[in-house]
DNA sequence: CTGTTAGCGCCTTCAA
DNA sequence: TTGAAGGCGCTAACAG
């Protein structure tokens, strides 16, 4: 099973011609008269001949592959951004070498490095939080980078990031809306970008009625969110809404409100940021800010690959800003829908970073 | 910023010894003095020398990357499998290149041959269907290729897979435990082998009890879906219950049901194969077969570095079958239960794909 | 249109 | 303990 493979010399051997020849028929790079194709051709065949990637990458400057980091691959929001990328790098005739930093930075920047020294011709990543520092040396200066949901720190960059903060005031503006004033704020970990931003949103649409925030509740488990939802529930002014930063946090929410049996909106509200799946056929159906995911990584590795291509290499570094949609559904208080098609049992407002709808409306 | 790359000849010439000191300093392939180690040490730093690679590969005989495809991303269960897979690769020092098929053979090939040609070491694979013939040539005989959730023909591939049969079989019992005969079978595709091992099953548990096997609902698209469910429940002997064969069928079931303001259990029950996030948080929770997915990535994983380092290559091929859980929550009729922490909902069985418990337990 | 030479960056082999 | 030569498989550059 291990013979050795065979190489560009054994099928010039066979063919009766050099090796040059052989390259130039595989790569089109010059002409090739219409017999020696032909007997190269066959040698090829015979021989089952597969050209060396590696030393194709070793000898020219390309190694036509790209580097992708992002914190987990079971959080749907990730992976749905990796198969974007991974849909665009195949497109370009790229490979991606893809990894997992398990939001440790010690591990993304290990492999990072790693892919480095495995030529990759670029590298498109969601950088764990509080690394800022590790990608300005030497080592990263000579690819191009995009981040995508989280900021690179410095203008070396490119970065992919939606309207977190307006979308989060949109969707609690609409919580005020409907009459609540103490809304409790879930996130995960007081470092991460997006909750943070998510949480400066949440703090300015409260304020702009004149409220303080509500209380912030950080959900570094699941048992521990739970703990904290119970104990909230049973204050003496308990919120009479939740916002959940992410879809994770939605999750904990919704298993401890089901478990404890509290009626959603009758008791409490609910509304959150990142749509997740079946967040329209749960009961009653959830009230989101929805991000263009796909479109997330589709434009992070489009702008990768125009880095790579050289084609405005003395542009300053892009920061793009996409906008996201408030779905409004029956969990926030207002009256849900009932579809024909799973498409239209919502309504949807599109939020930009910039601008804010003049009211905020109300289903009923 | 396109400066040639510092090579392992630079360190060499600044820190004044030869190029193979360097080397040993780096791979620790030999005793290298305490001064010259320190004089190289210097000279690395002082250039941000970083290896390259795919020299390295060239040279030697080990790429230290796998190859990974999966028919897509978005998919949890694909995602999940493909999250293990990448730490067990981590853990091993080993690189991933990672690809999508789409479910297309085509694609799925030519980025099979494009691994090899990156000299990957080993490949696995969630095969599309239909492609048996595709990976016993000549091409794919020289490193090992394991498979996953779905067989590879041929005793020259390990696969790893889960008990679907037993599994769907166990289910449907259930339901027929319920008082159902009428259990309509939503498929996705004729021709994948995970939903026709489970509509094997299905057909299984309707004959042990003597009843003719129902509908079987081809699912190719959400709204196919939907229309077909609508017309089963206008029908004049419409099913009392839906069998759901994997996850994306059960998102169109819910979908469509709770459009159509159909109560369930009461009205039809519901089961699937292969857990949802969110199952247990529906209206009613959902009842299911639950498939260690993490686990069946890093079997896999596990199975295919086992063959890479030559461990047991005269051994036969392995085929795995792991053992699934049914899951009894609320939508098959049982009582769903209120649970204090998320993860004691429910009432759990393991099925085995040949042994199966002696009676289906309701609970109520 | 085709072949020869040289070298990408590294490491195995052999000699010092 | 160290260094020099040679080659992994491929292709750019230069002949012919």
């Amino acid at each position: 099973m291990e013979q050795r493979k065979t190489t560009i010399a054994d099928v010039a051997r066979l063919a009766g011609v050099g090796k040059m020849t052989v390259s130039r028929f595989l790569n089109g790079s010059a002409k090739v008269s219409e017999e020696t194709a032909e007997k190269v051709h066959r040698a090829i065949k015979n021989l089952h001949y597969q050209p060396n990637e590696i030393a194709r990458s070793l000898r020219g400057l390309n190694s036509k592959t790209i580097g992708v980091i992002v914190p987990y691959l079971l959080d749907p929001f990730f992976a749905t951004c990796a198969h974007a990328i991974s849909t665009v790098a195949k497109e370009q005739g790229y490979s991606v070498i893809l990894t997992t930093s398990d939001e440790n930075p010690e591990i993304e920047h290990k492999q990072a490095i790693l892919m480095l020294r495995r030529q990759v011709n670029g590298l498109v990543m969601i950088p764990v939080a509080g690394n800022d520092h590790l990608y300005v040396g030497e080592a990263f200066s000579h690819i191009p980078i995009v981040s995508l949901d989280r900021p690179l720190a410095g203008p070396h960059f490119d970065s992919v990031l939606v309207a977190n903060r307006a979308g989060a005031k949109a969707v609690v503006e609409h919580l005020i809306g409907h009459g609540h004033r103490n809304i409790a704020f879930l996130g995960l970990n007081r470092s991460l970008y997006a909750v943070n931003t998510r949480y400066a949103g949440y703090c300015d649409a409260l304020a702009q009625s004149g409220y303080p925030p509500g209380p912030y509740l950080d959900c570094i488990s699941q048992e521990k969110c739970a703990a904290l939802i119970r104990s909230q529930l049973q204050s003496s002014q308990p919120p009479t809404a939740f916002f959940a930063s992410n879809n994770l946090t939605m999750r904990y929410l919704l298993h401890t409100l089901y478990a404890e049996r509290v009626a959603i909106p009758r008791r409490v509200a609910v509304a959150g940021f990142d749509d997740i799946e079946m967040a329209d056929v749960a009961h009653p159906s959830i009230t989101v800010i929805r991000q263009p995911v796909y479109q997330i990584g589709e434009l992070a590795a489009n702008l990768l690959f125009k880095r790579i291509s050289g084609a405005d290499v003395a542009e300053t570094r892009n920061r793009v800003v996409l906008p996201v949609e408030l779905i409004l559904r029956g969990s926030c208080g207002c009256k849900a829908r009932f579809a024909k098609s799973a498409s239209d049992n919502f309504t949807s407002i599109v939020i930009n970073p910039e601008t804010l709808p003049e009211q905020m409306p109300m289903l009923d």
